[in-house]
DNA sequence: TAACATACGAGACGTTGCGTATCGATTTGC
DNA sequence: GCAAATCGATACGCAACGTCTCGTATGTTA
């Protein structure tokens, strides 16, 4: 039975009283170089290093706030296109979801799929990682589908025992593995395909 | 339009004639040393260095005929596990397929599981691994998948229109997701639910 | 048998990025 | 004023990369 040490804090993230406060200017400044940096170099070639040189600080007050690159890329990149999942409610379940999955696609397609797939591969080789990946990132996108979901489960849509769980691994699951191995097109058409698939089923009815 | 140069021939892999040929015993060594690497310390600890040491080989020879760390263990890894895979007719497409998911999560959570994130981590850096673990390991589990999915169609228990490869993206896409993310197991129970789920669909019947 | 072509083990080499440590200067609370 | 914690800057040792060059070995060709 672990005993409590006194010296240290419960949560490491308590931030002293005294002595210099953090520099907000730093802060934003890193945030913007890593951006600025993915979006013209890539996930891979950004390092730690360019993006000290970047945003013109120490790298050690990047390793002071930050443990890993994909711990600071998530951050830049949570803080900067969070919180657009829309949530549309058209009437139907089948038109929800499509609608949801086609403008995943896009957005994947345009812009974040690289970035996207590097997180994935770093969360592969850093478990801390992959635990706040999952927690910051993933969980999010799962509770809003979970919640067009819902939605037609209340107006009848789905089967009132439908697991809804699984088939949210198996509509992500669908697109990260055609964004992982890249062996076909995220479109509106996949969406559809997708959206029928996991509603109606393979079998004949 | 680029004329052919006459000093490359087409495809690289055309071995001279002359020369001192290929060590067979270094070759195999080689890759004996991938896969002591891999079960004793993993795909990460796994460098070229470790196994020219671990193989008593230079490096040159390793560079010589693989190009990345990722494809020498991919030859290794298929080489050793590979066309096990079971096509069991047990009757109902339902129970071909729980058994096909259920020993591939199995093959998955006791060995191969660490091995297969780390193949796919490297393939997002590297195009053109990704490739061939698309043609070599991807492509083999796919056909496999398709042969018992057409079968069941044959048999009528399919959808005559039913979109297979739509299919195949579902199924292993949620098998992947969950490799990679972690956050749920790879157990018989998820194989039901997963092949229950396709068959059926979520809507009310 | 001599010349040639290629592979071999070994390891030196320069490069990159890592993560840590230390510097003097700065900015806060006590 | 003093302690504490930050800042930018940069030096450091480390690990692995991928290339290159030894001297040697082992084939084919003439």
């Amino acid at each position: 039975m672990p005993k409590p040490d006194p010296d240290t804090p419960a949560k490491a993230d308590v931030r002293p009283l005294r002595g210099r406060p953090r520099s907000e200017d730093s802060h934003g400044a890193i945030l913007d170089a890593v951006l600025a940096l993915l979006e013209g170099e890539g996930y891979r070639a950004l390092t730690i290093e360019s993006v000290a040189r970047q945003a013109g600080v120490g790298k050690q007050t990047i390793y002071r706030w930050w443990k890993s690159k994909a711990e600071l890329v998530l951050e830049a990149y949570a803080n900067h296109a969070a919180s657009k999942l829309p949530l549309p409610d058209k009437g139907s379940l089948r038109a929800d979801l499509e609608w949801f999955f086609c403008s995943a696609f896009k957005r994947l397609t345009d812009i974040s799929g690289p970035t996207m797939r590097g997180l994935m591969a770093d969360a592969v080789y850093d478990p801390e990682f992959l635990e706040i990946l999952r927690e910051v990132l993933i969980a999010k996108r799962r509770a809003a589908l979970y919640q067009v979901l819902e939605r037609g489960r209340v107006r009848g849509e789905l089967s009132p025992d439908a697991d809804l769980d699984v088939m949210i691994d198996l509509l992500f699951g669908a697109l990260w593995y055609r964004l992982l191995l890249q062996h076909a097109k995220l479109d509106s058409r996949f969406a559809k395909q997708l959206v029928g698939s996991v509603l109606d089923g393979f079998t004949p009815r």
